[in-house]
DNA sequence: CTAACGTTTGTCCAATCGGTCAAAAATTGC
DNA sequence: GCAATTTTTGACCGATTGGACAAACGTTAG
């Protein structure tokens, strides 16, 4: 009577996937999608090879997996935005979970970003549709608060890659700074010196 | 008398050698160093590949001599940077000149992105080493211009950083700045109202 | 012409890759 | 307990990979 499939979910297969996933993330976000192997994760989650193809049916259909549940998370600082509170408050409050999200979720980052660096060949339909309408909405109201004189007149769009491109450095290039910045400062503490630096920059920058 | 090997070194081997840099670099900024093969690396350059093999001796020969190459180039706008000018002019040169460099080589950037990304196995010395010391001497310059009133108080180690990650942005994330601006101005003008705003919040945001 | 040298390629190899399969082991429902 | 089902694995396969090698080709100097 039941044409369909049933749709079967024992408590260890959702336990199983996730310990898989977040193998992956660790392996795909440091080697990128065909700098990473299959055993290179099952290792990681502690399992054999064919054991990991039990519960997903290919190498892609990992990687596919992480990459959309991971746009929504990714996202989600981006859509808090909204035109009711005060533009400078608002635009403090985004930078800040932003910095937070490369401070907390760097391999996220970096996977997003190796994704994007080799063409976005897996997400390209994502970026055109779910991501432009968002920043377009976006824009709509950083614009109104220029109209409005709130804060200077600019191009919202590219002050959105401008928050994004530099929170998200912490996290992408994170071996650079801590490079850079030396055994001194490039300790836990850089993530406060890079938030006090960008709320600066920011606020003083916009200042209407 | 000569026990030293003779340094051979035709006019065809100079070509060849360029010819396959070029392709490489091609390939390897594309794809990152685990995601090219050789042979695509030959297709690109016209050659089969034991003739590639004949001028570099391993893919990682290849890969290393384009790192060790860029980064003297890369570098170079940075360099630039000296304290006798105008510390406000000296701020927007720098920033318009690596924005050219994201717009002129975005291959370099990529190439040099992917390689931080996978956490600089092959230049992680370099980072230390060279790249510090540049950053160090240069935020000395910065910290005197501070100190003399003529920009802001910040913190000079992290505008660089900001100043790197805005620009080299529009390098490494080009496919998603083009899929969010879309047809209208995600064509050529995208450099153009990325150095306006650019120059608009550095300098707004750096008045002292 | 020919010997010497630089250049190019077809062929081959061992290692690694993504993925299959059948059979064993563990778990579950009764 | 036992049978059905789910989970796990060793062994295997074809394709691709980086690289080796010797033979062929081209060029030049005498």
């Amino acid at each position: 009577m039941d044409a369909a499939a049933k749709p079967r979910t024992t408590r260890i297969q959702v336990q199983k996937r996730e310990l898989i996933l977040d193998a992956a993330l660790d392996v795909f976000s440091t080697n990128g999608f065909r700098g990473s192997t299959i055993d290179q994760i099952a290792d990681a989650a502690g399992m054999s090879k064919p054991n990991l193809l039990y519960y997903f049916k290919s190498k892609e259909d990992i990687h596919t997996t992480l990459i959309e549940r991971l746009l929504e998370t990714w996202l989600a600082p981006l859509h808090e935005i909204d035109d009711i509170g005060d533009p400078m408050t608002e635009l403090r409050a985004y930078i800040r979970r932003k910095l937070e999200m490369a401070r907390d979720y760097p391999r996220e980052s970096r996977l997003f970003a190796n994704e994007i660096l080799q063409g976005a060949p897996r997400i390209m339909p994502l970026l055109e549709d779910q991501l432009k309408s968002l920043v377009d909405e976006k824009a709509h109201i950083i614009k109104g608060w220029m109209r409005d004189g709130k804060i200077a007149q600019t191009d919202p769009r590219h002050l959105i890659f401008a928050i994004w491109a530099t929170t998200q450095h912490y996290a992408d290039f994170d071996v650079q700074v801590r490079a850079v910045l030396g055994p001194d400062r490039g300790g836990d503490g850089r993530f406060d010196d890079a938030a006090r630096f960008l709320e600066q920059l920011f606020l003083e920058g916009l200042r209407p």
